[in-house]
DNA sequence: CTTGATTTAGCGGTATCAGT
DNA sequence: ACTGATACCGCTAAATCAAG
């Protein structure tokens, strides 16, 4: 009845569904000015409950503000969502596909991914937090010169969720399909390709402050040997409200804890902590398999109806999680696990 | 200046609360 | 059940103050 992965003191999530890249967009890196976007601005709440405060952030004259609706800002689970949305996209791109600012999806699978309960609450819960995406404002003011550009934007621009009527038992009230339209600057950001690839591992964090903690060592570290940063600063990098003392005393839960994906965590005098990549981080990326488009005719034959390239790109998936081996034949290699796949489901 | 007492600030811990 | 934020509690060290 217990799961071994759940146990202990804030076990991780199961990993109950092995899918494609994530990435994570850095909502700043679409705004042209190229020292902001060295900075970190803490976007979502780390709140469980809901979060009014208005947030500012100033820098070179440039001024940041961040403004909730009544329902408050954006959380990080929120941000799932946004993660989901932008690595579909990705994933379209990465295949070749024709994208646009709207994308469809299923509810089911946006659940699933992001680790939410499928039950008719989720449905609830799902709706507020695009509310509270759409519902997040951010205004920037960039002066050029004599002049000066004040511009407003959401995270998302719009959303719809489409589901039957709930008249008899038989399917009723089901949620069918989420239609989310992207703000046009997150839509750039991700067709500049600006946005950093999240470990796979990520969804499974359950703490808001370690999927945070994650991303901001995502971006600091990268692949570098170490990273060294001041509780003090990581606290306002975070976001978090919580005062210091006891942001403290959650940073040591984690390194108690060991959670993070690809990355080290420990503390050391002088109120610092240090992150160090794991092992299989120094390894410089490998070069992903090239499949010919015969061997994609072969698997669309094998597999009718299903998207070859979101095959193609499940099946990148797994060979980079079984350690990204140099194959002698990659069209084969993909034959054979499509095959496997065919038979099984 | 030294001594002792009192306030202040920071830390850690625990309980509570409102969210998921 | 578990999270982050908040409000307490007790403890310690530094800072402040009032005489001697």
């Amino acid at each position: 009845m217990s799961r071994a992965i759940s146990r202990g003191a804030g076990g991780l999530l199961p990993d109950r569904h092995r899918q494609g890249d994530f990435f994570l967009c850095d909502v700043f890196d679409a705004i042209p000015k190229d020292d902001l976007a060295s900075m970190e601005h803490p976007l979502f709440s780390l709140a469980t409950r809901p979060d009014r405060r208005i947030l500012t952030y100033a820098h070179n004259g440039v001024e940041i503000t961040v403004t909730p609706s009544v329902k408050g800002l954006a959380t990080i689970h929120d941000k799932d969502i946004l993660i989901f949305c932008i690595s579909q996209l990705m994933a379209a791109i990465n295949a070749g596909r024709q994208v646009s600012r709207t994308l469809y999806l299923k509810a089911h699978d946006l659940l699933i991914a992001t680790n939410r309960e499928t039950s008719g609450d989720a449905y609830r819960r799902l709706r507020e937090a695009f509310e509270r995406l759409a519902g997040t404002r951010i205004t920037t003011n960039i002066v050029t010169g004599t002049q000066e550009t004040t511009t407003g934007f959401g995270l998302i621009e719009s959303w719809e969720i489409v589901r039957n009527t709930p008249k008899n038992a038989k399917g009723g009230g089901r949620m069918v399909s989420v239609s989310v339209t992207l703000s046009d600057w997150l839509y750039r950001a991700v067709l500049s390709k600006s946005v950093l690839t999240l470990s796979r591992d990520y969804f499974r964090l359950r703490k808001p402050l370690e999927r945070r903690i994650y991303e901001l060592t995502r971006k600091h570290c990268g692949r570098q040997e170490g990273w060294t940063v001041s509780v003090e600063t990581l606290l306002k990098k975070s976001g978090s409200a919580s005062p210091r003392r006891v942001f403290r005393r959650m940073l040591r839960d984690m390194i108690e804890a060991d959670h993070l994906p690809d990355y080290r965590m420990e503390e050391q005098p002088g109120d610092l902590i240090r992150f160090t990549p794991r092992a299989q981080m120094i390894e410089a990326p490998a070069i992903p398999p090239r499949l010919s488009t015969e061997a994609l005719e072969a698997a669309r034959a094998l597999m009718p109806g299903r998207d070859v390239y979101a095959l193609e790109a499940d099946w990148r998936a797994v060979w980079a999680r079984s350690g990204a081996p140099r194959l002698r034949s990659p069209d084969g290699a993909f034959l054979g696990w499509v095959k496997k796949r065919a038979g099984g489901a």
